[in-house]
DNA sequence: GTTAATCCATACACTAATGTATGTTTTGAG
DNA sequence: CTCAAAACATACATTAGTGTATGGATTAAC
């Protein structure tokens, strides 16, 4: 009777007075990870910006390193599902070239939360394994992902990869060094057409 | 008394059971930062790999703020200064961009140490508008340095500014997303490849 | 409405870390 | 040798955070 996951219909939300969901915590969560990293996350501020006390946080979640994990799962998993809606739908090499690069940095460079929340898993990730092996997934997944472009542009498949590869690094590159700087819209935008000049300029001439 | 072991005119190293100095705090707190960033920088972590209580640290630091504090400040000071020394001599364009790029790259990765601290730096940057405003000074630094360079493949000032800031942001996404990764050598030194021929392909073709 | 599971509050024990006050040793100058 | 400053130790106060145990409130099923 009753399965473990009692569904009535119609779960609240969290701007109700209701109860929280595991869920609510962790969007809770990525507010303070976006916010202070990994090191920021107590559960103790959480609790307070949720309005509940520690009590509901312990029957959610097992422990501190519980909430961690969840929450790093929760984002390698919507990391790779929405890999689906990179695939842009333009004609030539040009557009679509030009398509996912806006997508990937000016896009990207206002969904500041989102950025802030993957950076600071790119760091807590360099002193854990687990999350190291997550975002290692997740890096491969989009390079793949970006090699069914660049094989437009080249035939040579090791060519293909590290053109992928080199695209990848400067999109990350230009989010670490330019986000949240002064003027960083205009000079986004500007290396936004210079990388697609230089990834156009590579067409098969080897 | 005044025996060989008095060394008044040179300061002793850590390794002696003598007095430390401040840089020799400094030195340890670089290893807890490259370990696990500003968050991972106790004072009682210190004094313990140190051999010494937190006396000794509140004697050369004000506070765990001020320690902070001096700490950027010196990594400002010594990524400022290094830059003379990005200076290649080869003779032609590809020989000069080759070497610059060894040295930001390849060289770059075998100073793990190097690379992690400067990342904890850009992650705690990321919160602390001191430490953002040193981190900027240091990029754009960097940045006008590599003008120079970039001056022999175009004449176009806009061109030259966008083309160092690409290779730039390259160069800190490698870093970020190929670090200590299995088998990063040798991928390190494809993008080493593939950036030295984007970037030679730009040769005033516009 | 009873009931049992779910969800949250309250209270306590425990740890780790900072900062401060003051005492103790070491050092170098005279 | 003496002495004052420099460098460190010791002890204490305080704060912030985790985890746990247990009780109270809410909810849905019956």
């Amino acid at each position: 009777m009753m399965d473990a996951k009692t569904q009535p219909a119609s779960r609240r939300k969290a701007s109700d007075k209701a109860q929280l969901t595991r869920d609510d915590w962790l969007d809770a969560a990525a507010g303070e990870v976006a916010a202070g990293g990994f090191s920021n996350l107590r559960v103790l501020t959480l609790a307070k910006k949720l309005g509940v006390t520690r009590g509901s946080f312990y029957w959610h979640f097992k422990d501190h390193e519980d909430l961690v994990v969840r929450f790093l799962n929760r984002w390698r998993d919507r990391r790779l599902h929405e890999l689906q809606y990179w695939k842009p739908k333009g004609g030539d090499v040009e557009t679509e070239l030009r398509q996912i690069l806006e997508l990937l940095l000016t896009d990207a460079s206002r969904n500041i939360r989102r950025l802030q929340v993957e950076l600071a898993v790119r760091d807590f990730a360099r002193r854990n394994d687990d999350a190291a092996d997550l975002v290692t997934e997740v890096d491969e997944a989009r390079i793949n992902q970006n090699c069914e472009l660049y094989e437009r542009l080249s035939s040579d498949p090791q060519r293909i990869r590290d053109l992928s590869l080199l695209m990848y690094v400067a999109t990350i590159g230009s989010q670490v060094v330019l986000t949240g700087k002064k003027g960083d819209a205009e000079t986004i935008r500007r290396v936004e057409d210079l990388m697609a000049r230089l990834a156009l300029g590579q067409r098969d001439n080897d």
